[in-house]
Order: structure tokens, then C-alpha cells, then sequence
RNA sequence: UAAGUAGAAUAAAUGAUCGCGGCUGCACAGACGAAAGGGUGCAGACGAGGAAAGUCCGGGCUCCACAGGGCAGGAUGCCGGAUAACAUCCGGUGGAGGCGACUCCAAGGCCAGUGCAACAGAAAUAAUACCGCCCCGGCGAUUGUAACGCGAUAUGCUCGGAGGAUUGCAAAGCAAUCCUCUGGAGUUUUGCGAAGCAAUACUCCGGGGUAAGGGUGGAAUGGCAGUGUAAGAGACUACCGCCGUCACGGUAACGGGACGGGCUGUGUAAACCCCAUCCGGAGCAAGACCAAAUAGAGAGCAAUGACCGGCCCGGUCCGCUUUCAGGUAGGUCGCUGGAGGGUCCCGGCAACGGGACUCCUAGAUAGAUGAUCAUUCACGACAUAACCCGGCUUAUCGUUCUGCUUACCAG
RNA sequence: GCUGGAAUAGCGCAGUCGGUAGCGCAACUGAUUCGUAAUCAGUAGGUCGAGGGUUCGAGUCCCUUUUCCAGCU
């Protein structure tokens, strides 16, 4: 990804959890966190209640693929931390990077003119 | 054709665009980092499974421990073979199920010892008699007989008693005869009771014999038939089972056979245990290397600062430089070419082994396979490698193929 | 990835060596009280997480499996 990379670190998300503003929906929950780096960190967490490895992964490449492709619009300099939600587990792409977006825009973290011109 | 049985293969397909991982090649920058190491772009081929799962066994590999032996602990458990090894596989034996193909079995030893067997049952393993069967004795009962006792007893008889008459004797009175009355005694007949005696297929009590039968139980002293007996019993006999010995076949488990023993309780070892065989512990977050930091040791610099001291020497601390040791963050290796796959040949019933040719097919490190669009169909299950192999177990939408069995039909 | 442990009544827990599973709290009924609480007397409630096996018999022994908890960084 051009201006990203993946948040690693377990005291960096413990960072975010405590530190951060959160919304969620019905599939995600979304953390962000200002890190003043210039850059964009993600991170996606989904515990073993969400369900098996297959379903982990999958939900992972899902977010991924979702943020990837709406990398430009995004705000610089935050940390952003997704975490699964049960339901997410048996639903396609279109709900996710919906959710995404969504959760997004609560946060304010789209660009302005683009925020502007979906709404 | 239907039903079944054993085994094998496969695990949606094709194209376009965007994206991810390491590898190879080329190019770029020498900009990141103290170092070790690494970065960017383009191109190319490659990129999860039959179970990758559970982590239930076994082995390789690595480190630690270790003279040798034993104990403890654990595992396995019919026999033979295969294998690096195994709780796996192959072939056989025995048992269970199925008409059959075939499937299933933790299948050594309770004739080494100890323990347990609730309830029920007479009794659960050293002895026992609840019912039943048999023998002996006793009380009673029943039946028969019956001394005897009590009552009745027609006709009649005998004896007796009362009254009367006649006769005889002198009379009182006595005797005889006859008549009437009398059931008092006996006889006869009969009713009731009854000691004793005898019999009994009866009841109870006591003593003894008996394990055939009944009932309880998961399990009851080998089974069944006969002889035998007071009744019974391997007490005896035949057959079957069991145990032992012998020879035969088989490498063996075991098999069928001969002879003998008359038979000694049963179940449980996924109860302790005995016997035989095997096993040291931890696990790639193993471990090795490089190495900021932070503790540590030595050397040097400055001969200054602080402390011990009246002062010097000396000692301690602090500062800087450097070397060594150490190993945190971080990085590299371990890491994937292997007990590897495919085809053919040879040995072996087979598992498997040997040989020749051929193929190379993930290696991440917060962890790569996804998204969108189009077309087709049966509309897609279970499920994501994390050092590597051999198994086992469990999950699973379907599709295809092969061998065999049974039934029916046709030729 | 690796290594341990647990599951028993609505809740918290016992249950040795196989023999018809109990304790406390809670619940229900009755008594007591003007009524409630407390107290007293009584009652019900369990396929011992699931499946299979060994055994005459399994909460307990063996195998498989599900869920949960903890440790190793």
C-alpha cells in the first residue's frame, strides 16, 4: 500500500484501545488514534469467538482489500484499529467496505471534498 | 436392473483488471541502520489440504543429562512379518456378526497372590439345607381292631326284687309251684366314648442323609442320558466339554488325533498385580550466530573533582576513551531436495524392499491466495502450512471409476 | 505453535476403593406475625458436557469429541 503500513505492535493497539475515539456498526468496530507520522497505520483484530481460521483470514483480506481501495481519501497520520464483530463472519465484501466507509465518515477522517461529494 | 460390500481418484472451471508473498533476472539509488542487515522499480515462472484440523501415538533434528546395573513411573499385549519407529500396516490363528461378498475384536495370565461381587438369595467360597426328596425317633391325627365305661334294649331266656294266690309244715315263719308287676343284674342286639395294638400317601417336633429338582442372581460346584440308591451324588458308564501327557502337521499362534485324569467353583486384570517386550528429559518460542541498550571486569586518559585523613603515600567513587565478557530490542541462520513424487523391471501371497529412468512443486514471521466483472454448470462441503516426515482419530457438498456378493429378469 | 486443568440441581461446591448422587444458598408449600423479614416443619428439582466401550452394574475405569480456563512470547 502507498501511504500505509500494519500496525504490529500489542502496545501499539493497547495504545489506540485506550487512548482512541471508537464507533462501530452491526459487522465492525473501528478505532482511530492521531500518531503524527504522516502516515496511516492499520490494524484488524478478530478474536477465535468470531470463528475458525478460515474465517479470520477472510474477514482480514476483506478489510484490507476494502481500505486499500479507498487508500487516497483517507486522512493522513492516524492509527486505525478494525476489529470483527460475530456477524461479520458469514457476510460478503460489499457489507464490509460499506461498514468501513460508514464508520469512516462518523469518524471524520475522509477527505473533506470527497466527503463533500458522496454526500 | 436393484440392493449391498471392499477399494481408488477428484475436491467447480475459464478469461480480464487491481492487489499480496518469497524466488530468479535486469535496472536504480547508495538516500535507512551503530552494526548485522536491508531498499525501490520492471519482467518471469511459482504460491495450502485430503484432512493443512485435533495434538492422540511414533521417528528424524536440536539442546540438556548420562560409567554400568537396578528401582519407581509409563506404554504395548494371540502368532509371524514389514518398518527409522509406532498404539500403524500386511499375512495368518481363534472368537463374534452376516444368506453372501465381507466386517468387527485392548484377543497374555484370576491353575502365583491380594481385593471386590450392592440388592436378592439358604448359601457368593468355606462352607451351607429355605422349600423339596429319603431314613430313624417322638407327640398327635386318621383308619382298622378293641379290653373297658356309659346309655338304650322289641320278642324271649336266666337270676333277682315286690305283691297276690294255692299247697305243705301246728303256727310265726319257711319252702315249693303258679299268676301279676318290676329293666335291678346278666345274655343278645345296638348307640356313644375309649386305654392298648396295627397300618398310613397325614400334621408337627428332634436327629441324620442328600446338591437330582424349585426359587434368587450377571454368576450356584461341568452338560445330557443311563446304571445305581432309602433318597441321591462323576459313586459308576457312554457321548460332549475341561485338564494333563504323547506323537503328528505348522516358523508360530494353533489344528485335528490317541491315551489318561474323573473334574479341583464363577465373574472381574479398561481392580491391584504377575509375565514378556519397549521407553532418559524438553521441544524450532528447540538451538546457533551477529549485536544497540542495561548491569559487570580489565587497561588507559585527566592528574582534576568528592570522600577517608592534620598532611603525604594509599584506597574508594564519579567522568571520558578503549578492550573483554554478556546477551535485551533488532537482525541472520535453522527453513525446506526429502525415510520425496511418478513410470517401468526384479524379489515377496502382501505390507514392503532393491534397481533404472525421470520430476522439483510454498517457506511467511502480526504472518502472503483476496476483490470486482463476464460466461458455464452439478450452484460449490469440511476447512488455511508455521521445522519435517510416518500413522491414528475426527469433520465433510458432491462426482467418477474398479473388483466382488445376493436377488430378479433376459439371452 | 506448544503445555496443563475443569465441566455434577437455578448458583457455589462435595462425592476415597465402581453398588440406586449429597451439602449450603435460592425456589415452592405450611406454621408463626396485623403484615414482612428472621425462625420452624416439609416438598420438588439431576439422563453427573456429549458419544462409544469394559463390567452383572460407570459420576468414578478406558477411548473419541465439544466447550471453557490457565501458562509459555
Amino acid at each position: 500500500m502507498l501511504f500505509s503500513e500494519s500496525l504490529k505492535k500489542n502496545t501499539d493497539f493497547r495504545n489506540v484501545y485506550e487512548n482512541g475515539r471508537s464507533y462501530a456498526d452491526k459487522y465492525l468496530v473501528m478505532y482511530v488514534l492521531e500518531n503524527n507520522k504522516g502516515i496511516n497505520r492499520l490494524g484488524i483484530s478478530a478474536s477465535k469467538k468470531v470463528g475458525n481460521s478460515v474465517v479470520r483470514h477472510r474477514f482480514a483480506r476483506l478489510v484490507r482489500e476494502s481500505y486499500r481501495l479507498h487508500e487516497n481519501i483517507f486522512n493522513s497520520g492516524l492509527d486505525i484499529v478494525v476489529v470483527a464483530r460475530k456477524s461479520a463472519a458469514s457476510v460478503g465484501f460489499f457489507e464490509i467496505e460499506s461498514a468501513l466507509l460508514h464508520l469512516s465518515k462518523l469518524h471524520r477522517i475522509i477527505k473533506i471534498y470527497f466527503y463533500d461529494e458522496e454526500s
